[in-house]
RNA sequence: CGCGGGGUGGAGCAGUCUGGUAGCUCGUCGGGCUCAUAACCCGAAGGUCGUUGGUUCAAAUCCGGCCCCCGCAA
């Protein structure tokens, strides 16, 4: 098929990658290119990376919606369009144009978890398991009808960036099924449950900040469901430490939450709200991340040491 | 020119301000102790101190250029 690909981060590479190989990719949407990094740099959008790569035609309006790239868009004449995390909402005008219409790839089981942060927060909430839906895309954020699933079940230490490796093969799989089927004919179109859905916010830096007054169980979620962006950080001698790699450990803490109550020869062990938290890997700023047990080695922690100042 | 921390045996660090024998914890190797051990004791190997110029009798240390890693910000 005549496919524009609309994307823009490395969840979308594998899916544009898929369709290069499969069908005819006439065109290729990706945000605008930023600055970002230390120095400042301007860099590319790994979509955008992909698809110079293969010489694609690339656009980057800055509002996907403004009347002259609509009619760029009308002007290449697709028969569809598929999304993957582009990262712009999408008028009707635009919805309008394929004949097969715009196909969205979705980081999770819809109806649950709509939104910006899918496979974020699947992690947090500690969900038994996740997936892939693809769906046609209507004009509410991510509540058109859908086409397929894929389901994973998630690891005991699952991070939103294992998660999110794995979803993006699984979508880019998905997607050649489903594409296959509008193709044939035979995708079969499946109302949401609106009384079901929820919506995933996008994460932000500051819902990393640990609150050790929770329990253990939603502290280790959280170290997991924020990594490897924006990741769970705490302070610790008046810098920041970022948290990798926790362990719960099930036991009756006195102490108060965010208190070293034990430091063993690889790990840093604080009391929580409930439960204990074993600190397992750990990044102080300035340092690399790294095992307790080797950041233990030239650097003493003492018992009674108040994590968050 | 966005702000800041850092690069020292295999790992994590101290030493740099106040130039003058390369240090600590751990790992590795060998030996010992022990019923045994990740424990303990003895010994050993292993480092162009990121790189490159300069200052100096002498540079990990002082000065300049460059490379790389990381935190913040974006």
């Amino acid at each position: 098929m005549r496919v524009v690909f609309m994307g823009t981060p490395e969840f979308a590479v594998p899916a544009l990658q898929a369709l290069i190989e499969h069908h005819q990719v006439i065109g290729v949407v990706t945000q605008p290119d930023k600055q970002r990094g230390r120095g400042k740099k301007v860099q590319f959008p790994p979509v955008k990376e992909k698809a110079v790569e293969y010489n694609l035609p690339v656009y980057q309006p800055v509002k996907a919606r403004d009347e002259e790239f609509t009619a760029v868009l009308k002007e290449l004449n697709p028969d569809v369009i598929v999304v993957a995390a582009y990262g712009q909402i999408l008028p009707e005008s635009i919805l309008n144009i394929p004949r097969y219409g715009c196909i969205n790839i979705h980081g999770s089981l819809l109806p649950k978890y709509r939104g910006a942060a899918p496979i974020q927060w699947a992690v947090l909430d500690g969900e038994e398991k996740t997936g892939i839906t693809t769906m046609y895309m209507e004009k509410g954020l991510d509540t058109g009808d859908m086409i397929d699933k894929a389901e994973l079940v998630l690891d005991a230490k699952e991070t939103a960036g294992t998660l999110h490796d794995k979803l993006m093969v699984m979508g880019a799989e998905l997607l050649l099924d489903t594409l296959q089927k509008l193709e044939k004919g035979t995708a079969v179109r499946t109302k949401q449950d609106d009384s079901k859905s929820c919506y995933a916010k996008m994460l932000t830096k500051d819902m990393g900040r640990v609150d050790f007054t929770k329990s253990a169980v939603e502290i280790e979620r959280l170290i997991r469901g924020m990594n490897p962006w924006p990741s769970a950080y705490t302070a610790m001698d008046g810098k920041t430490m970022k948290l990798w790699d926790a362990d719960v450990i099930s036991c009756g803490v006195s102490e108060e939450p965010g208190t070293v109550i034990d430091v063993t020869k690889d790990a840093i062990v604080v009391a929580a709200g409930k439960d204990a938290l074993a600190l397992k890997e750990i990044q102080l700023a300035g340092k690399k991340r790294m095992k307790v047990s080797a950041f233990l080695l030239g650097y003493h922690v003492e018992k009674g040491t108040k994590l968050g100042e």
